[in-house]
RNA sequence: GCUCACGUAGCUCAGCAGGUAGAGCACUUCCUUGGUAAGGAAGAGGUCACCGGUUCAAGUCCGGUCGUGAGCUCCA
C-alpha cells in the first residue's frame, strides 16, 4: 500500500496509510489542545470535511476550530439538527421537517406541524436539547444515491426533503444521523452533540416554505448556540441592551414621536423634541446639498392618476400605492415617489446640454401602501419623507455624478457617526425596461464609481429596480446591526416615458440620463436608526435640549429666569426645571431625558453670577459664567462632532 | 397579506375555578425650600381595543374586526 501525505496548512505533515480518518491525522499532527478544539477541516480546494471523513489521497487542510466564526457556524448548524431531534422526540416523530440552517447570530429549523408551538414548549425543548447534548451522540455521515435517498425520505413521509432532493443536481446525497434523527445535509457537523454546551431557544415565527407566500406556512423555531455558556450569556445581554435602545421605546420615553391608532398605522406624528431633531438634520442636509451644487425643490403630495400612468407606476407599482380619489371627476393619487414631479419641473423649460448636470433635491413626503405585517415603528411606515434628489446628466457625466453622490453620501453618513457600511450593487432583474446596452453601461458606471471611491461592494444579481441598476448602502449602528438607507439608482425608463430631452451641442434633441438617489433614505427610518445608534443620547449638535437649568430653591427663581433668557437669546437650546422638587429628583429626570448639560443654580452660583455644569454621565465641569458656557456650547456643537459629554 | 403571540388608567404592569377593577410612575392640590439619580400626604383618572356570542353573571370563555410585537414576503 502506498502511503499518502497529509499536511496541515502552516503546520506539520506526515505519511499515513490511505483510509485514515481526518481525526486520526489531526491527532497525529496536532497538539492535544489543538485537537480538542478542532471540529472539522477545510481541504485545499475549499471543501469542508468532518473529522470522521476518511482520507484516501494526499491532502492539505486547515483546521476549523471552536474559536473561529466558521466553527461557530458549524456548531449552530448542528444545534439546528439537535433541536429538530428534540422536537420530534418530544412531540411527534412524524412532524415534517423542512430546513435548518445557521444564520448570522444563531440558527432556525422549520417544521410542518398542525398544532402551533407555544412559548410554553420552549422549556421542554431546551431541556431535551440539553439531554441530547449531554449524551455525546456522534454525528454520523452516510451517503446514498439519489434514488435511495429519495426513497428513504419518501418512506418516512418527509416530503420537504424529497422536494429538496428533486431540486438538487447532485448524484450522491449525504445524510447525517445523531441518535434516531436523520437529516439530509451537506455538513459538516460537530463530531458529537457534547460540543453543544450553550443553547437557547429565542422565538417562534411563521415562515413560508422556500420563502414563497404561495407555499405552506411552516413554523420556524429560532435559537442560538455557543461553545460556552459565558458567550451565550454575553449574547443575551447584548439582546437586552439592544432592547433598551429600541427606538420605539426611546421614542416614547424621550417624547420624540408617537403613532396614534386614530390617525392610522404607519403614520408618524413627530412630537416637539423629535421635530426639533428633524429640523436640525434637515437644515444640515440642505446646507450640504447647497454646497454640493444642488438646488432645492418642493412638490405636491398628490397628482393626477394620469401622471402615474405615464410614469409607469400604475404598471409596476400600483400595489404599493394608496387608492385613487376623485376630484371634480378627475382621478388623483397620493405620490409614492417624487420623480415624476421633478420631471415636470424639468419640462417647464427647454433644456440645453450646457445646464448639465442638473441636481435637484427635495425632502419629499411620499405615501406607500405597505402591507400591515410589514410596518415597524419608524423603520417601516406608510408615509415618509425621502431625502430625495434627481440628477439629469449627459451619458459621459454619469460616472462622475455617481462618484460625487457617493462622496456626499459617505460624508453625510459619517457626520452622524456611521463609518461602517455594507454596499451592494444590484444588477438587472428579470422584469426590466430599457435596452441591455443601457443596463450594461450604467451598471459599469456604478461599478467604476465605487471602485474609484475605493469602496468594497457585493454584487446582488437581479435585485435592481425595473428601471435601472442601483447601489444600496446599508449602515451599521453601534451594535453592528445594519439598516438600508442610502440608495442610488440609474433610470432610463422615466426620461423615455416622459420623452424629456435637451438640445445637444449638435443642435439636435437627445435624451438625458437620470439618477435617483436618497442618502439618508427617509427622515423616519434614518431618525429611527439614529435613536438606536445614539441610544437616545444625541450629540450636542443634535440634542433637542442641549441644557436644562435646575434651581435648588425658589430663592434663585429670578436669576434662573435671567440665565434662561440669556441662553435662549444666544441660541442655546435650553429648558428650565423650576418645579418645587429636590435637586436629586430634578437631576434624575434630566439624566433620564439624556440632556447633555445640567446647569445647577443655587445661592452660591447666584451670588457669583455663574452656573455649575453637570454632564449627563454624572461628571461635573468647573463652575463657569453664562458667557463661557454659551461659548463652550457653540464650540462643542459643531455639526457632526460627537462630544464626549 | 400570511403564521404565532399579545391588547387592563398617559406609561410599565398585576388581576382570572367567569361574580362586575388594582399597583407603581406620570398628572392635580397641599405640606416640604431640600446642593449632584426618586421628600411626604391627599385627589383625580378605566364603557378592561372594538363588535357579536355563550352564561343568571365576561376584563376573564368563544367568534369576528382593528391595532401592536416576532418572523415570512416586501422595501426608504
Amino acid at each position: 500500500m502506498t502511503e499518502i501525505t497529509v499536511s496541515i496548512k502552516e503546520g506539520k505533515a506526515g505519511k499515513f496509510n490511505p483510509g485514515i480518518t481526518v481525526a486520526e491525522a489531526v491527532k497525529s499532527l496536532c497538539s492535544s489542545k489543538e485537537r480538542k478544539r478542532t471540529l472539522a477541516v477545510r481541504q485545499g480546494d475549499g471543501e469542508l470535511l468532518d473529522l470522521a471523513a476518511s482520507v484516501d489521497s494526499d491532502m492539505e487542510f486547515s483546521l476549523i476550530t471552536t474559536d473561529s466564526a466558521e466553527g461557530l457556524k458549524i456548531l449552530r448548524h448542528s444545534a439546528a439538527h439537535v433541536m429538530a431531534q428534540a422536537v420530534l422526540e418530544l412531540f411527534d416523530k412524524d412532524i415534517k421537517v423542512a430546513i435548518g440552517p445557521a444564520t448570522d447570530d444563531g440558527f432556525y429549523y422549520d417544521f410542518d406541524r398542525d398544532e402551533p408551538f407555544t412559548p410554553d414548549d420552549f422549556a421542554a425543548i431546551e431541556e431535551r436539547v440539553k439531554k441530547i447534548a449531554g449524551a455525546n451522540l456522534p454525528f454520523v455521515r452516510t451517503t446514498m444515491s439519489r434514488v435511495d435517498a429519495r426513497q428513504y425520505f419518501a418512506d418516512k413521509g418527509q416530503k420537504y426533503k424529497v422536494e429538496l432532493i428533486d431540486d438538487l443536481e447532485d448524484d450522491i446525497f449525504s445524510l447525517y444521523q445523531q441518535g434516531d434523527f436523520v437529516d439530509l445535509c451537506r455538513g459538516p457537523h460537530i463530531p458529537h452533540t457534547g460540543f453543544l454546551r450553550a443553547f437557547k431557544l429565542l422565538r417562534i415565527a411563521g415562515a413560508y416554505w422556500r420563502g414563497d407566500e404561495k407555499n405552506a406556512m411552516l413554523q420556524r423555531l429560532y435559537g442560538t448556540a455557543f461553545f460556552n455558556p459565558r458567550e451565550l450569556k454575553k449574547y443575551l445581554h447584548q439582546l437586552e441592551e439592544a432592547k433598551k435602545r429600541d427606538h420605539r421605546k426611546l421614542g416614547r420615553e424621550l417624547e420624540l414621536f408617537t403613532i396614534s391608532d386614530q390617525v392610522g398605522p404607519g403614520l408618524i406624528l413627530w412630537q416637539p423634541k423629535g421635530a426639533l431633531v428633524r429640523k436640525l438634520i434637515e437644515d444640515y442636509w440642505k446646507e450640504e446639498h447647497y454646497r454640493h451644487g444642488y438646488e432645492l425643490l418642493y412638490t405636491p403630495h398628490i397628482a393626477k392618476r394620469e401622471l402615474w400612468a405615464t410614469s409607469g407606476h400604475l404598471d409596476f407599482y400600483v400595489e404599493d400605492m394608496f387608492s385613487p380619489m376623485e376630484v371634480e371627476g378627475v382621478s388623483y393619487q397620493l405620490k409614492p415617489m417624487n420623480c415624476p414631479f421633478h420631471i415636470a419641473i424639468y419640462q417647464s423649460n427647454k433644456r440645453s446640454y450646457r445646464e448639465f448636470p442638473i441636481r435637484w433635491c427635495e425632502l419629499g413626503t411620499v405615501y406607500r401602501f405597505e402591507r400591515t405585517g410589514a410596518l415597524q415603528g419608524l423603520m417601516r411606515v406608510r408615509g415618509f419623507t425621502q431625502d430625495d434628489a434627481h440628477i439629469f446628466c449627459l451619458p459621459d457625466q454619469l460616472e462622475e455624478e455617481i462618484f460625487n453622490i457617493l462622496d456626499l453620501n459617505l460624508h453625510i453618513l459619517q457626520t452622524f457617526g456611521f463609518t461602517e457600511y455594507d454596499i451592494y450593487l444590484s444588477t438587472r432583474p428579470d422584469k426590466f425596461v430599457g435596452s441591455e446596452k443601457n443596463w450594461q453601461r450604467s451598471t459599469d458606471a456604478l461599478k467604476m464609481a465605487l471602485e474609484k471611491k475605493g469602496l468594497a461592494f457585493e454584487i446582488d444579481p437581479g435585485e435592481g429596480v425595473f428601471y435601472g441598476p442601483k447601489i444600496d448602502i446599508k449602515i451599521k449602528d453601534v451594535l453592528g446591526r445594519s439598516w438600508q438607507c442610502s440608495t442610488i439608482q440609474v433610470d432610463f425608463n422615466l426620461p423615455e416615458r416622459f420623452a424629456i430631452s435637451y438640445t445637444g451641442s449638435d443642435g439636435a434633441e437627445h435624451q438625458p440620463i437620470m439618477i435617483h438617489r436618497a442618502l439618508m433614505g427617509s427622515m423616519e427610518r434614518f431618525f429611527g436608526v439614529l435613536i438606536e445608534h445614539y441610544g437616545g443620547a444625541f450629540p450636542l449638535w443634535l440634542a433637542p435640549a442641549q441644557a436644562r437649568i435646575l434651581n435648588i430653591t425658589d430663592s434663585q427663581l429670578a436669576f434662573t429666569d435671567k440665565v434662561y433668557q440669556q441662553l435662549r437669546q444666544a441660541g442655546v437650546r435650553v429648558e428650565k426645571d423650576v418645579r418645587n422638587e429636590k435637586l436629586n429628583f430634578k437631576i434624575r429626570e434630566a439624566q433620564l431625558a439624556k440632556i447633555p448639560f445640567m446647569l445647577i443654580i443655587g445661592d452660591k452660583e447666584m451670588e457669583a453670577g455663574v452656573v455649575t455644569v453637570r454632564l449627563r454621565d454624572g461628571k461635573n465641569l468647573p463652575v463657569m459664567t453664562i458667557a463661557d458656557f454659551t461659548e463652550m456650547v457653540k464650540r462643542e456643537s459643531m455639526v457632526g462632532l460627537e462630544a464626549d459629554f
